[in-house]
DNA sequence: CTCGATGCAAACTATTTGCAGGCAC
DNA sequence: GTGCCTGCAAATAGTTTGCATCGAG
């Protein structure tokens, strides 16, 4: 526990960037949910416990956290970017029902393959990868939709 | 030639929905293209053409252009959301450079086996999926990025 | 003729930014 | 003490929407 902090400290470290409260209030926050989050999610989650901490640190924190391989961000619901925590976590794909939103993550083993496909045939260094697969769940399904 | 129009004259008929000149300048604007389009880019593309057609009507066009199966979109560039003309062309995925922002496309047969698994696993019935893979392309890597 | 579609401008909303004060280091 | 960070509020910018008018069917 606690070592997504250790990486926030290191990461702020060796840029020497300053380790604030609100920068570690975000982080508990982002490791303490199990969902995809908006910021405002994650605003109003702060609020709750008590800490007023402004949407425009949120934002101004966010990208900080992705650069440190924290955060990811997933996709875009209702004109707002939905983010995750990735730390700690194996990497996963998304498969989403369009009718009623709900996202089901799933391993996708092959895209390593993939990924090293393409960086030897086209010389890129391969970072990463999003893999978003859209349908309609067994519920909805039936719900005729 | 002008089954895209087909399509599109089709799909307004099925919905009592009109076929107006408005809505056929867009898709021709957008079937003459061969990139990745914003509707910034459309709008201007138009304007170019001497056909001054509103940005709202681009806005309340493209969603049904995707749901006629002929526009998909892409992905986020610069807070814009980009789109491709899907109609016509075989499905592909996207291989993006972050540094310089090409983006490179390749075509990866073995995504259909994962969406056949999926669908047979979880029930759900697939519609079709989104691949983004980011990474440094050659020349940015070689300028050290 | 009728109602859906368009253009315009105003409204919205997520995100970004300038600035004055605060605090990590 | 210095300069990065924060909160606030104002600015941005993409997208949506209300409404009067237009025109496809």
């Amino acid at each position: 526990m606690g070592s997504e902090l250790d990486i926030l400290r290191e990461y702020l470290a060796r840029r020497e960037m300053r380790y604030t409260p609100e920068r570690e209030a975000i982080v508990r926050e982002i490791f303490a949910r199990h969902d995809h989050f908006s910021v405002e999610d994650l605003y109003l989650g702060l609020r709750q416990k008590k800490q007023r901490i402004s949407r425009a640190s949120i934002y101004r924190t966010l990208p900080l956290l992705i650069s440190a391989g924290l955060v990811g961000q997933v996709f875009q619901e209702n004109g707002q970017t939905l983010y995750e925590h990735t730390y700690g976590h194996e990497h996963h794909c998304h498969l989403r029902c369009q009718a009623c939103g709900q996202v089901v993550e799933f391993a996708e083993p092959v895209l390593q393959e993939v990924e090293a496909r393409l960086a030897q045939e086209l010389g890129f260094r391969v970072e990463g990868h999003k893999l978003e697969v859209n349908g309609t769940c067994p519920a909805c399904q039936s719900k005729g939709r």
